[in-house]
RNA sequence: GGCCCCUUCGUCUAAUCGGUUAGGACACCAGCCUUUCAAGCUGGCAGCAGGGGUUCGAAUCCCCUAGGGGUCACCA
């Protein structure tokens, strides 16, 4: 056990780069990196790519960016370096090797000859038998004469000889002391035939060399864990302190997977999620402040932050609420924040240029205004605010049927159009009044003329406020669409 | 199947040592506001998995059952 009050702590966020950053992982790699914050500790980012079918550098630059994205910054890794390094797995393979070697010579682990074939189908048999899936151990005896010459003729794996009798006890943050015995542990493989380690044994060698105090990860390790203490006492490692947080669910109470949509950090920033949002919602998902209190920005977190505060059960995760936050976020934030973050959407629909002048960009200030109290996310900001950049759109089928396709319905379009033409200045205030007066000229309620004329100036029966919206059309833009839609529909 | 973890409204969760009308949030429903839709405000619906103990008293402690999840890979 580790004598915490002596050293500073230290904390690791260690994903695999087999494929970008979910939701999940972005959770760990969040009360990872609130743990370190919040006790002034340090957080390490380190890459754990021994599997070298599934690992790419694309998957770790997205990763990266995902982490960066959400602001989750870490104090030694990839990067930027430190004094522990490196921090990719794959960098530094020769320390493994020597240990499992040094392991092997101790009689602490041996080479076994088994083939993968062999080794399945004997796994095969015994799942049959409805028995535990374990190696039998058939390569534990090998005489080191054989050894040798089979060394020499093709490829082996080194299995770590398990003991057979006593208890590995997990003492866990969360869960408390686990207790495991070690007769049901067989003897697993840490080094595989391509030379490379596996995870068990790669990840207890860097938590030591890296002076990792807590190991913060998901509760699926938690089983695998009696193998790493196993592996770090005959090393004679000090043992981390471990923290297994539950884990995040679907919502038919699977494991999170690529048929449950949305599952990637990346994937929610296409989707038009703000970052302060998804770290706010992660942070929600199997902790809690411990007061009436969900909207907290990260300093709060942080503040409030405790692994003692970490829940013990699985949480199932629940996009309404995100997407609730998220509009939260939008409509609170400070204007021009939320322009700047609305601004690559606009862009991506093409309904701004790439370059904006400061008029342009004031003008997109005021839409953002007037649209964002009833969006959600980043990416209906440019959906909801279309008909401003555009004059081409759609019409609402059930309003044009409704508000256009009526005995006079030109004639009030004509109306409403000299109404607004006397509007001076043209602003929401004077435009009101126009159109308010022209709702008493003909003693039809204002409704009567505010819906016909929102159809008609923006194809929809529903939106932000009309009056703000005329305003910011502008007369000539206002009179034009009034005037086409008379034509299009070919109203009398 | 073996082992391990978990179990409070549909969902996320609160309830420090056992004593609360079991609290909040999302979602849902209703009302208010209103030029539409939202937003906002107000109110409502809804939960201690089941069964045994221990105790004056149990969501909270113990046992059993059930359910869910994880793991048992030359993946991490």
């Amino acid at each position: 056990m580790r004598c915490l009050d002596m050293e500073k702590i230290r904390v690791r966020f260690a994903p695999s780069p087999t494929g970008e950053l979910h939701i999940g992982g972005a959770r760990t790699a969040l009360f990872n990196w609130l743990f370190a914050r919040r006790y002034g500790g340090e957080m390490i980012l380190r890459i754990d790519d021994t599997d070298r079918q599934r690992s790419s550098p694309e998957y770790l630059k997205t990763i990266l960016t995902s982490l960066r994205w959400l602001g989750l910054d870490w104090d030694e890794g990839p990067e930027i370096g430190g004094n522990h390094g490196p921090y990719t797995q794959s960098e530094h393979l020769e320390v493994y090797s020597e240990i499992a070697h040094k392991l092997v010579e101790e009689g602490k682990a041996y080479l076994c000859f088994c083939s993968a074939e062999e080794l399945t189908a004997a796994k095969e048999k015994q799942r049959e038998k409805g028995l535990p899936p374990r190696y039998n151990g058939c390569c534990r005896n090998i005489t080191s004469e054989e050894r040798e010459k089979r060394k020499a003729a093709g490829s082996y794996i080194i299995r770590f000889l398990s003991p057979e009798k006593g208890e590995t006890i997990v003492d866990d943050l969360i869960r408390g002391k686990v207790t495991f015995e070690n007769k049901i542990f067989d003897d697993f493989i840490i080094v595989k035939s391509d030379g490379l380690p596996t995870y068990n044994f790669a990840s207890v060698i860097d938590d030591q060399n890296m002076n990792i105090t807590h190991v913060i990860r998901a509760e699926e390790h938690l089983s695998n864990t009696p193998r790493q203490v196993m592996i770090a006492l005959k090393l004679g490692y000090e043992v981390p302190l471990y923290a297994h947080v539950p884990m995040i669910l679907a919502p038919d109470h699977s494991k999170l997977s690529k048929r449950h949509g949305a599952t990637s950090v990346q994937e929610y920033r296409e989707l038009g999620i703000l970052p302060e949002a998804l770290l706010n919602y992660l942070s929600l998902l199997g902790w809690s402040p411990g007061e009436d209190k969900e909207i907290m920005d990260i300093k709060e977190i942080i503040s409030f932050f405790s692994l003692e505060r970490v829940s013990k059960n699985p949480a199932i995760y629940d996009i309404k609420k995100l997407i609730w936050l998220n509009g939260h976020y939008l409509r609170t934030m400070e204007l021009e924040e939320v322009v700047d973050r609305a601004l690559p959407f606009l862009k991506e629909e093409n309904l701004i240029s790439e370059e904006i002048a400061p008029e342009e960009y004031e003008k997109i200030k005021i839409i953002v205004d007037l649209v964002r109290e009833r969006v959600k996310t980043l990416r209906e900001v440019a959906d909801a605010s279309l008909y401003f950049f555009r004059d081409e759109f759609e019409y609402d089928e059930k309003g044009v049927e409704k508000h256009f396709r009526k005995e006079g319905a030109a004639d009030l379009l004509n109306q409403i159009s000299s109404a607004l033409e006397n509007a001076e200045p043209f602003q929401p205030e004077e435009i009101k009044e126009e159109l308010e007066k022209l709702s008493k000229k003909l003693e039809i309620p204002l409704s009567q003329i505010n819906l016909p004329t929102r159809l008609a100036l923006t194809g929809r029966t529903m939106g932000p406020d009309l009056m703000g919206l005329i305003a910011v059309l502008g007369k000539r833009k206002a009179a034009e669409r009034l005037k086409k839609v008379i034509d299009l529909f070919n109203l009398a």
